[in-house]
DNA sequence: GTGAATGTTAACAG
DNA sequence: CCTGTTAACATTCA
């Protein structure tokens, strides 16, 4: 379920219940949940992979980690860990980490570096990108404090459509191809939204969960490289190793 | 039944 | 103290 996209449809999906007042708020989640009852919700919307539930006295965050799910106005057999009853319209968090944020959501969140935001600035994302010279660009791109909201399916599919070695060093990567990269991010993102809400979702990946490439037919190499402890599916022959 | 999966962090070892 | 590894969490699907 969950990388940026998914959540900005999530905060979509939240709209309807904008504006209406919490009757009942619960789940077995350790937050507490007592600051809810006969508050109003003011505004939902999303951060990288944070849906952000905004009340006059406070914000939820909700995390939906790697398991995550939410209904609305329907029940799952297992027990909800957050749920935020809106008078008769019900809506629940399964497997979720959600926590109480206190103080302006502008304090505590960069827009700029949200790859789904209007806000999104790549000039931001450049400049961040230049503290980590020494880095894995693969490793990088899983740093939600520059790539905000990209997760694993994300960072594989733009670096083959950059053609973009994981292992490339990010101070020796050319501006022109980082900028490449940058573009992908962000139509990627889109992409991966608009598919979302088409129900064709990973019917259009290139690299992810593929056996072989599509642009020159070689076995995609898949394994884990640099630090990051996740599977990577790249093209040896196409994606260029700055080093 | 087994293993892997769109994620993160606390605990531990060295 | 810093850094890297492991465990933990909990669900669904192939």
């Amino acid at each position: 379920m969950p990388e940026g996209p998914s959540l900005v449809y999530l905060a979509e999906q939240m709209q309807p219940y904008v504006g209406k007042i919490v009757t009942k708020a619960g789940g077995y989640g350790e937050m507490e949940k007592s600051w809810l009852k006969g508050k109003k919700l003011l505004e939902a919307r999303s951060w990288g992979k944070h849906l952000l539930l905004r009340f006059a006295n406070g914000t939820i965050r909700v995390h939906l980690m790697l398991f995550g799910s939410v209904l609305f106005n329907k029940t799952k057999k297992v027990n909800a860990s957050l749920y935020l009853q809106f008078g008769s319209d019900l809506v629940n968090f399964y497997v979720v980490q959600a926590k109480k944020l206190v103080g302006k959501l502008d304090s505590i969140y960069d827009w700029r570096t949200d790859i789904m935001s209007s806000e999104w600035k790549p000039a931001v994302v450049r400049k961040k990108m230049k503290d980590y010279p020494d880095s894995f660009i693969g490793d990088l791109l899983m740093d939600q404090e520059v790539f905000t909201g990209v997760g694993n399916i994300i960072r594989i599919e733009v670096m083959f459509r950059a053609k973009i070695h994981p292992l490339s060093i990010v101070g020796k990567i050319p501006a022109e191809v980082i900028n490449s990269l940058l573009k992908h991010i962000r139509s990627y993102g889109k992409e991966f939204l608009a598919e979302k809400k088409a129900k064709t979702f990973g019917k259009n990946w290139e690299a992810y969960g593929q056996k072989e490439c599509p642009r020159d037919g070689q076995t995609l190499k898949i394994k884990m490289v640099g630090r990051t402890k996740r599977k990577t599916y790249f093209c040896t022959h196409c994606q260029e190793l700055y080093k």
